[in-house]
DNA sequence: TTGTATGCAAATTGTTTGCAGTATA
DNA sequence: TATACTGCAAACAATTTGCATACAA
């Protein structure tokens, strides 16, 4: 997985930094979708030099090439970001702990949709997340 | 309308200013779903000295109290607001733009989503949004 | 009169940018 | 060696907060 990505930045012609492989193996590795500070945060477990900004570029780059994609937690002005899977996909959000999680499942007709926003409109994609408390932030409540 | 929500506010002990009614007259009145800027802007042609603070103390207010509810735009971090509803709809978003309809279309079934996440998650609810191009938009980029 | 709301300015948060030095290819 | 990448610090934009004053009830 991290291999294949790393190849699409040679492809590029993107340089290979320790950074930017660190980046991506905290993606890659991370037990829930991780935000742009959680990442660095891990990285500095092995290179306190690391800065917040080479995060941030590295994240821009990597959802430019279409290889990570951003999840927005309403309310906390907060984003977390994940590897792309293949298979189209919509996620679970704990409004408790901002975590998130996929979930296989998309009821989602394009051509329904476009029936009622009528002909003018271009869909191109859309984004389903469903709100609501984790067993954790549940148990946590009481 | 806006005199329901005048009275919700002096039920709950509020007090009705004159920024506050301007806020919500324009939330009424908006041909699109304004942002903060955009209510303040309006204000601002009548009385040009609301600061964008209330403007955005009240709009939490509002969300506090259910009445109002916010969209956010992709990529944009540009977030507009709607009158709430009575009945359960969803969004159709111009990515080129940032304007948002409503759509009356909702397949989800809520049933359906609580048998993929799991018996421990709290559905509490969801957020479609259809991202594309308004035909606008899809003039201006030929 | 009393407490809530306002306006101002400063603070905060998340993110981006300019620049000079550094390191990959 | 040349160019893309990095770290630093400063810049930003959207939103929030502290405080003294003003105003609705």
């Amino acid at each position: 997985m991290t291999e294949k990505i790393i190849q699409m930045l040679r492809d590029r012609g993107c340089k290979i930094t320790p950074q930017r492989r660190a980046i991506i193996q905290v993606l890659a590795s991370f037990d829930k979708f991780p935000t742009a500070q959680e990442i660095l945060d891990h990285i500095h477990q092995k290179d306190p030099d690391v800065g917040l900004d080479t995060v941030y570029r590295n994240l821009n780059l990597l959802i430019s090439m279409g290889v990570i994609n951003q999840i927005s937690v309403p309310g906390k002005d907060l984003k977390v970001f994940e590897l792309a899977h293949d298979k189209h996909h919509h996620h679970l959000v704990c409004l408790g702990c901002g975590e998130a999680n996929c979930l296989n499942y998309c009821p989602i007709d394009d051509s329904e949709i476009q029936k009622s926003a009528g002909p003018g409109f271009k869909i191109v994609g859309h984004s389903l997340e469903i709100y609501g408390y984790c067993p954790k932030c549940r148990a946590a409540a009481r």
